[in-house]
RNA sequence: CGGGGCGUAGCUCAGUCUGGCUAGAGUGCCUGGUUCGGGACCAGGAGGCCGGAGGUUCGAAUCCUCUCGCCCCGACCA
């Protein structure tokens, strides 16, 4: 391909709006332009990089036996009123709200719900189970704030596999076998990830992985331990049991006045004591019930946590009215002793001696506080929310990462099944419903994750398998025969190997398409100019490095060749 | 949805506080010339409803009201 003959709109000037590096470079590079918030236009030498990502997955998910199909972003509101998920997704949903049909028509930010539709439909019997059906298509999610380029927006391209299952140990099996797909597809996309744990969320299911970039211009934290053994979605880290430290003496409670003192902090000071020493107490609404969750004074707690510990699906903060209700005192003045409703202790909670508390009664607290003296600890659960420094589970203190969700595989079970009747015969002729699994990747996410993992202050430094091209030619002296002849001899000999090649042959100094070669990232690049040929030799320079080969053409085509070859190879068992 | 910021040439931005000449610069683009290995130089040129609507005023990019859009922080998020 003749770059005078493409469209590649570069930018020397850096986006003012850009603050991911990733986003800021697909800009110039002329890979993306935004339509508006949340939406953007795949340029040519963008979507080039897209297909070569949708190809990677495809082949490899191909390869674990799944089948692909193609399912409507235009979904029917019925089904999703099926599993209750019109409220689970509360405003991410977007409604089509005009006239007729449309009124119930949904534009769909998964498919759990389609593919189970089509799996009921088709699926009666065991024998054709197990079965993993998969598309690529375009989702929509109302976020309600896009960011980062291509990294967050509210239509964008996933990879979305469903396995529908028999038993336990199928889906174990389909789980499995998807999780090694997912590591084959993000290393032959030349991804850095790391697998963690994750909640499973609105998603509902038993067991979840997180297959995480890190990067700065992510959006989520995981917590791991610096031995790497460890690694889990922040909002759902464990921590490792707290050690007793015991106490010589267990003082009485005694009550003090706190006029208008509610915060940790200000109670802290007024009464003369740390923050570690109290235990607060907050009040949730779960599934509609009340809830009072204890952590230590100088700690937060984690809704996912709290959520999984209580066994509950919505978990909201209390209003004031409620919180009254249930304490008998304004905010700030909470406390476990005395109080009727379900409690769940933090484990730090128990193990806290002689504590400062709310007293249920406005404007005081109490301190001696001594659980399971004072109060009973029914329930004690990790239900914290980690900071950095804290002990994991394997007792190695945690690091936090900022990273980017490039993939995400579920043990679903029967939510959807169950909900929507997707059942089957067994052998004893019994109907029972499919267990189920799905597995996401998001597509755009692969080539932003990518730049964020691979770039230098020139530009994008692709990965040979997703690069828009696998070899640039820059020709330099575009008026010099012999020069443009043997850039075209280059170009024509690697096309004709399948290689995928782009000529620079624009009428330009050397140093805007210098500049602009760094900047598109081309990994493999062959300089053909007068000065050289005069010395019989091209360029070959690999953009992941400084280093600069003066050799014959021929030479220079068959490295290239190699490289390429040798790339493939690394891949192809 | 709360808080903050910004909308002026394709892009990056001055000008707005303190209203007043034909609305500017750099870059990009077009013409011609000199150049030609890491974003050259000279000369000429095209390009704007100053986001939109209403208002104040003799006069508005500039002041007021409303509105739309975009970015950032937070909340939210398979």
């Amino acid at each position: 391909m003749k770059w005078t003959q493409f469209f590649i709109p570069t930018s020397r000037e850096i986006p003012a709006d850009a603050v991911a590096p990733s986003h800021a470079l697909m800009i110039r590079a002329g890979l993306i332009k935004q339509l508006v918030a949340g939406s953007y236009i795949y340029l040519p030498l963008g979507y080039r990089v897209l297909r070569k990502i949708e190809q990677i997955v495809r082949e490899e998910m191909n390869r674990a036996g799944a089948i692909e199909l193609f399912m409507p972003a235009m979904h029917p509101i019925e089904l999703w009123q099926e599993t209750g998920r019109v409220e689970a997704m509360g405003d991410t949903l977007i409604h089509l709200p005009d006239q007729d049909w449309r009124r119930g028509t949904v534009l769909g930010p998964t498919h759990e719900e389609i593919i189970t539709h089509i799996v009921r439909s088709y699926i009666n019997s065991y024998k054709q189970l197990p079965i993993n059906l998969y598309q690529i298509q375009t989702k929509f999610r109302d976020e309600k704030r896009p960011k980062s380029g291509v990294l967050r927006t509210r239509e964008f391209l996933m990879k979305d596999a469903y396995s529908f299952h028999t038993n336990i140990e199928s889906l174990d099996e389909g789980y499995r076998i998807m999780f090694d797909t997912y590591c084959r597809i993000f290393d032959r996309c030349g991804l850095k990830y790391t697998p963690i744990e994750a909640d499973t969320g609105a998603m509902g299911g038993s067991a979840s992985c997180e297959f995480m970039t890190v990067t700065d211009a992510g959006e989520d934290i995981l917590a791991r331990t610096s031995d790497g053994k460890y690694a889990a979605n922040l909002e759902c880290a464990k921590l490792a049991p707290p050690h007793d430290a015991g106490c010589d003496r267990l003082d009485s409670i005694v009550e003090v006045h706190t006029p208008g003192i509610g915060s940790v902090e200000s109670v802290s000071k007024f009464i003369g004591c740390r923050p570690s020493d109290m235990i607060k107490t907050m009040i949730f609404i779960a599934d509609g019930q009340p809830l009072a969750a204890l952590v230590r004074g100088d700690h937060e707690v984690s809704e996912t946590k709290l959520k999984k510990s209580a066994g509950v699906a919505s978990l909201l903060p209390a209003d004031p009215e409620t919180i009254r209700k249930v304490t008998g005192a304004n905010v700030g003045f909470a406390g476990p002793v005395g109080l009727k409703i379900r409690m769940i202790a933090d484990q730090f909670v128990a193990v806290i001696h002689n504590a400062v508390t709310g007293a249920n009664k406005t404007d005081y607290h109490i301190k001696g506080v001594n659980p399971g003296r004072d109060f009973a600890l029914k329930e004690v659960a990790d239900i914290r929310a980690p900071v950095e420094g804290d002990i994991g589970p394997n007792d190695q203190p945690l690091v936090f990462e900022k990273c980017i969700e490039i993939g995400h595989v579920f043990k679903l079970g029967t939510r959807y099944s169950d909900a929507m009747h997707a059942h089957f015969l067994d052998a004893e002729g019994k109907s029972r419903p499919c267990i189920m699994g799905c597995y996401g990747i998001g597509i755009n996410r692969i080539m932003a994750a990518a730049i964020e993992c691979h770039h230098d202050e020139n530009g994008i430094i692709w990965p040979l398998s997703i690069a828009p091209y696998h070899v640039l030619i820059t020709c330099l002296d575009t008026n010099d025969e012999p020069v443009v002849q043997t850039a075209a001899g280059i170009h024509d000999e690697l096309v004709s190997k399948g290689i995928e090649v782009l000529l620079d042959d624009r009428d330009a100094r050397p140093g805007p398409k210098f500049k602009d070669a760094d900047l598109i990232g081309i990994p493999i690049r062959i300089t053909v100019s007068k000065k050289g040929l005069a010395a019989g030799t091209v360029e070959l320079k690999y953009r992941d490095s400084a280093d600069v080969q003066k050799i014959p053409a021929e030479q220079a085509i068959a490295q290239t060749i190699d490289k390429i070859r040798s790339e493939e190879s690394r891949h192809s068992t």
